[in-house]
DNA sequence: CCCGTCGTTATTTTT
DNA sequence: TAACGACGGG
């Protein structure tokens, strides 16, 4: 056996090795997919011959594909031939192949969500920014699904028509710019494989072998997709493709954004004689770690269901801990973090992982106190920033001038005396006369405003064409190449754009112009073409995180969303806020709250070697302190795989046994017995009370101030909340 | 055109 | 609570 395939178990074996069939490999957390996947591309080159250049394998992150990359070629250097790329960047280079049939141009730029609610505004007119934001997200899910807006089944979506009008009119005003946006990257490559036989037939030839990785959250385009390259499907080809997917159906956490669990659960009906491999031994976390993802998970039903054994053997017993506040949780992950930093752990080890990005705030202001070093991960939306999208604006336009959102973005930005008026114009007179170049149509038509306005729009042309210029500029001989960032600079100086985000720097504390700065640093990799230029935006469009290469040695605490710890794993995991109303979400049931339950899921197994959970008493949100109780996913844990610390609500005491707070540390020394009066009024007590009358129990807490705060519902369908302390005259307990 | 104030509104979101 | 958009006055 060779030695890059001893290392794998038999299963991993059999999952490389196999050849002649569809493959879907369910592959549990921590059960080295990655692995599989990328000895099975190196294995292939290697042993079978396969031409590198004839392999696909896609993923859903640029984080993802750049690891399956790095390891292939790791294995087998020729693999660098290979291609391994994200869904969407896939899409991207397809378009820019294939877009003219079709009449996508090849210099499209990539439209983000915030770019897609300003072209719905303008291509609808009156709708306020809220609703076009809604009929956004209507488009996006419409287009994971592959409807276009004359599609029959786009009902399904939603059945308003008033959609229909807005996705057709967004639609046209959005092939009218030369732009995409993301559905778009797959729908358009969907649509011209099935609708043009012979790019699907120079496609199929090209790709015989192609990989799918994260497969449970693909959605319906990416599945026609996937479908219509590897020759399945409705152009059922003679010799398709060998198609291989690996994903698990209990790490499905994107349906809200389109992604169908049934792309695995109906994958065999599509591909005929699918050989289905398990790979159940994980590798990433410790025995006690398993069982309680295990608890959890196992309450779904829609699942194809399956047990992880824990190759790393036992360890300790994860905590939950019972808090009566998130500035108490935030303490109580502070002091776990210092205490073992003393003992020598260092920081990284460490992620917090909670389900809205609002939750992180407590954390971060509690570190900062004590200087504890940590970093946010996904919330910092680099390309999200105002300065970042002002300068992308400019680098869109330049690449295709037909580019309506960002010529609108930057026309009078800084202010240079061409408002609301003279833009409107512009735009509505040059798509009048069918001309969408509103740079060149500014030029050509500036005479016909004030003389004032005239001179503006002619130093802003001239502007353009000075940029323009600099990328398209012919080397002189001997002259070493410039780089893209001599034009980011360019812009920054020559539009006043640094000036005037300087300005907001000096006011508000921002950094702005180090952001410019940072864009421009960025940019230093690329040539400064019009091809370095398209490679440099896609680079930004297809992967919005930004990587600090200099941060990235520094030993922090890693605060991050449950979702985006897939593909993640730490030595020390806390999940917070495991309250009923956070997570899972107040409104989540059925097959919503199934999705939630993959969420915990994920974040129980993203743990190496240690796992804490903290469920609030009360928790502040949106200004307002609420009573909240422990999250239904804590009482499906088995209280025997579980050490609990804190005082524990009674409405979780009646599902698990008391099994004493041994927590004295840490000023956490509350009281683990039953008081008397949270006996008296515990849940499920009759009461009659003088004013409301009768009710009953449904909610016992202690406040913040350490008192019980009970919830009662009464008759006439009220609740109402009370400190019993001072009740004692008006509230009595009706004894059965 | 800038700035302040008031009122509204709060998921998750690989690309 | 906080953050952001809408609106009106200077």
């Amino acid at each position: 056996m060779r030695d890059f395939l001893s290392v794998l178990n038999s299963e991993q074996y059999d999952a490389v090795t196999h050849e002649g069939s569809p493959l879907l490999i369910l592959a549990g957390a921590g059960s080295g997919k990655t692995r599989v996947i990328t000895t099975k591309i190196a294995y292939l080159i290697k042993e079978k011959n396969v031409d590198p250049y004839s392999i696909l394998a896609v993923t859903f992150t640029k984080k993802a594909a750049n690891e399956m990359y790095e390891r292939a070629i790791q294995i087998e250097e020729k693999a660098k031939y290979s291609q391994i790329k994200t869904f969407h960047s896939f899409g991207a280079w397809f378009l820019r192949m294939y877009g003219d049939v079709i009449d996508i141009p090849s210099n499209f730029t990539v439209y983000d969500d915030d770019d897609m609610v300003t072209l719905i505004t303008k291509s609808t007119v009156g709708l306020t920014r809220q609703q076009a934001s809604h009929y956004a997200h209507k488009i996006s899910l419409a287009k994971d699904y592959c409807y276009g807006p004359d599609d029959l089944m786009l009902d399904e979506i939603d059945s308003d028509q008033n959609f229909r009008l807005v996705y057709r009119a967004y639609e046209k005003r959005l092939r009218s710019t030369g732009n995409v946006d993301f559905g778009d990257l797959i729908m358009l490559p969907v649509k011209i494989l099935t609708e043009n036989n012979l790019i699907r037939q120079r496609l199929l030839q090209r790709f015989r072998v192609i990989m799918v990785d994260e497969y449970q959250d693909s959605n319906v385009a990416q599945f026609k997709l996937l479908e219509s390259l590897s020759g399945y499907g409705s152009n059922l080809s003679e010799n398709p493709a060998y198609v291989c997917v690996v994903g698990d159906d209990d790490q499905s956490i994107y349906k809200f954004r389109g992604a169908e669990v049934k792309n695995i659960l109906n994958f065999k009906s599509i591909f005929p004689n699918t050989k289905i491999i398990r790979l159940e031994k994980n590798y990433r976390s410790k025995s006690e770690i398993l069982a309680v993802a295990d608890d959890i998970v196992k309450n779904n039903n829609d699942r194809l269901g399956k047990k992880l054994s824990a190759e790393r053997g036992n360890g300790k017993l994860p905590v939950l801990a019972f808090l009566p506040n998130q500035d108490e949780e935030a303490k109580f992950c502070a002091d776990l973090i210092e205490q073992t930093h003393e003992m020598g752990i260092p920081y990284n080890e460490w992620a917090i992982l909670y389900r809205t990005n609002a939750q992180s705030l407590s954390f971060e202001s509690e570190f900062l106190k004590r200087r504890i070093p940590y970093t946010v991960v996904g919330s910092l939306k680099f390309y999200e920033r105002e300065e970042i999208k002002d300068l992308l604006a400019f680098l869109a336009l330049i690449v295709n001038s037909k580019d309506e959102i960002a010529f609108r973005r930057i026309i009078n930005k800084p202010t240079r005396g061409i408002g609301a008026t003279t833009q409107e114009k512009i735009i509505n007179s040059a798509r009048n006369e069918g001309i969408y170049d509103f740079v060149k149509y500014a030029k050509e038509h500036c005479e016909s405003f004030s003389k004032k306005t005239s001179e503006s729009i002619k130093s802003f042309v001239l502007m353009m064409e000075n940029f323009y210029k600099t990328i398209t500029e012919e080397l002189k001989p001997l002259e070493t190449p410039k780089k893209l960032s001599v034009l980011i600079d360019e812009i920054c100086e020559n539009s006043g754009l640094k000036e005037y985000h300087a300005a907001d720097d000096e006011i508000s504390g921002t950094q702005r112009v180090l952001n410019m700065q940072e864009l421009s640093n960025s940019a230093s990799l690329y040539d400064c073409t019009t091809e370095g230029l398209l490679a440099f935006l896609d680079h930004i469009e297809l992967d919005r995180t930004l990587e600090k290469p200099e941060e990235e040695n520094i030993d922090k605490v890693t605060l991050i969303t449950l979702h985006n710890t897939k593909g993640l794993e730490f030595k020390r995991v806390v999940i917070t806020g495991m309250e009923l109303g956070i997570f899972p979400r107040q409104d989540k049931t059925g097959e919503d709250l199934e999705e939630e339950r993959r969420l915990c899921y994920v974040g129980v197994t993203r743990a190496q070697n240690e796992l804490y959970m903290t469920s609030c008493a009360s928790r502040r949100m949106y200004g307002r302190t609420e009573f909240v109780l422990p999250s239904t996913f804590l009482k499906e844990i088995n209280k025997d795989n579980l050490r609990i610390l804190g005082h524990i609500p009674s409405s979780f005491k009646s599902n698990t046994e008391f099994h004493g707070g041994d927590y004295g540390k840490n000023g956490l020394s509350h009281p683990t017995f039953d008081d008397p009066i949270k006996e008296k009024y515990k849940v499920g007590t009759n009461v009659f009370h003088d004013e409301y009358g009768s009710g009953v129990v449904v909610n016992s807490v202690y406040s913040e101030e350490n008192e019980v705060v009970i919830t009662i519902q009464f008759e006439n369908n009220s609740r109402k909340k009370f400190l019993p302390k001072y009740q004692e005259n008006s509230l009595l307990v009706i004894k059965e």
